[in-house]
DNA sequence: TAGTTTGTTCGTATGGTTCCGAACCAAACA
DNA sequence: TGTTTGGTTCGGAACCATACGAACAAACTA
């Protein structure tokens, strides 16, 4: 059980509503927003069932996701079959989304061209590879930035 | 009614799945889909009933939330009481809502450095703090880069 | 006025997601 | 071997979004 504070608990709940707006589950929404809140640096999955008030099914699956999505890492200490949960933060996981969708979305716009052919209306056509264009150049200068931030050695 | 090839349909439910994972709701990503697949700049609300196999109300509720969102505009012909739809194809929208989208998780993030004090775990409070630097200097990155690609006149 | 066209709105139904409680499993220990 | 602890998986219930059909409205025609 973590102590928290009225305004802690609402912003639990405030990075929870915006992570699920980002395509996570309630349950991990929460969960990753405890863990970050959280004095202490790992909690235990009781914690988390007993903190937020979900069940245990809902806990597990959804630190489950969040595994899967390197949002979250898990260790055990010596001696002890419980398991400590701690978020990760990468600052260049939402570049690496962003940069996999556009990426994901330039095949797909450059497939449309494609199909539309020739005889298709000349200006949407052209709209499409005016993006397409865009996206490109978007993707090549992400890959700088990044390059850019890290030898700056900030990150 | 608009003719299309089964790969051009299969086109558009594929992007019509794409947008729907940025949040569009079914019958508004298959519209949009048709609008940039359509050999027709410009389609009726009759085309994409009978295209689409949309129900009447689904294109309805559809329609006006690409029209909320400015993804598609709408225009009537002379002597026509008809409207015509049109999908606006604008490269930047993309990159707007990643930017917003960041700005507010940074507004959120410091918050939450605010509320863990001085008394909580020091390396998740130094990694909160690095993202937030990082979605500041991407942010101010990324206004660079829409500026740098509009001086070139490529967009 | 009566009828046609062009959409919109409402009520209901359906599909998909997520939750909970319970049953279950695996590991440690008596 | 039995018991406790730590966590996963399953079945059913609840919820939310969205689609459909039908009723409705607005504008034009005859």
């Amino acid at each position: 059980m973590v102590k928290l504070d009225p305004p802690q608990r609402e912003w639990v709940e405030a990075i929870g509503l915006f992570l699920e707006r980002s395509g996570f589950p309630p349950s991990s929404a929460r969960i990753y927003g405890l863990l970050l809140m959280s004095a202490e640096p790992e909690l235990s999955f009781e914690d988390l069932v007993a903190t937020l008030g979900f069940g245990k099914a809902a806990v597990s699956t959804g630190l489950r996701r969040l595994q899967e999505t390197n949002r979250v890492s898990e260790r055990t200490r010596p001696g002890e079959r419980r398991r400590y949960f701690r978020a990760r933060l990468g600052p260049d996981a939402g570049v690496d989304r962003f940069r996999a969708f556009n990426s994901a979305l330039c095949d797909l716009l450059e497939r449309g061209i494609a199909l539309r052919g020739s005889r298709a209306d000349a200006e949407i056509t052209a709209d499409l590879e005016a993006s397409v264009r865009f996206l490109r150049f978007l993707d090549v200068e992400l890959g700088g930035l990044r390059a850019r931030w890290e030898a700056n050695g900030d990150g």
